[in-house]
DNA sequence: CCGGATCCGTTTCGATACTG
DNA sequence: CAGTATCGAAACGGATCCGG
């Protein structure tokens, strides 16, 4: 993956940029986190199930904000600290997200919450404008229930 | 990624599973070109535009046959070739696939094959029972156009 | 020719240790 | 707390080779 954004090869098909920013272990696991788990904090981000190794974290989120993802911003609470904050390009993966878990759901014996992808799939606009709702009020409550630790 | 099966992680959120398969720059693509494109061979597959290497194309086909998203098959039209087939499991990711099209398409500017992507969306059962019969009959008329070579 | 397998140099990943 | 530095392991990419 060349650092230089000017190395853009010519993607024919829609799914190649999707590829490019998500191609990885990675990055669409740290959309989820923020999406469906109100984490905003590298420490949080970096504290999910998955154990992501700090150094990984720290380069994943460069890139996701280089590609216009996600974006670096002051804590509301506490200005010394940063956060991290989905944009309306990273809001608008929620479908994206839906999709792949209600397909996971349908093809792996897993005992997750049904319910809010159901309600992505059918009223994704709706679902879509909550989550900016929620994201503009910034509250970061979790719409998934949290594995306990 | 370990090769042995035994070593699955717990995976508490449904996205785990997907990107345990599609995590990579290469399963996704592979997806798409048997599902939109019509192509069913190894040389089909690997001479599409992203210039995939054969020895990474032979190991990405391996572990979508493990995970049963793919299925190894004679070619019906000359039984000594192979041919690499969707299952149903592949077949239920166009919901997937047209969600991430549709987000590509909504943030980068190119002009693709709106209609197509927008058919899934609304009607995604529809599609993909079209996809099934079309599959069942063995017809490799793309869905897409095909890049000009 | 088709469908890979093997070898090898390069790039990326991942765990841990460390720093301002 | 929010990352860097380091280093071994794994993945990638190109070229070549091989059995049918």
């Amino acid at each position: 993956m060349p650092a230089n954004p000017e190395t853009t090869r010519r993607s024919l098909c829609p799914i190649n940029a999707f590829v490019e920013i998500f191609g990885d272990r990675w990055s669409l696991l740290i959309v989820r986190d923020l999406m469906m788990r109100g984490y905003t904090t590298y420490t949080q981000l970096g504290s999910g199930e998955e154990r992501i190794a700090t150094n990984i974290l720290a380069e994943k989120l460069d890139r996701l904000v280089a590609a216009g993802v996600i974006e670096r911003a002051p804590d509301p609470e506490d200005g010394r600290r940063v956060c991290y904050r989905l944009t309306e390009k990273g809001i608008d993966l929620a479908p994206v997200i839906a999709a792949i878990a209600r397909w996971s759901l349908g093809h792996e014996p897993n005992r997750t919450p049904r319910r809010l992808v159901e309600r992505i799939r059918k009223q994704p606009e709706a679902f879509v404008a909550e989550l900016r709702r929620r994201w503009a009020e910034r509250s970061t409550d979790p719409l998934l229930p949290l594995p306990k630790a």
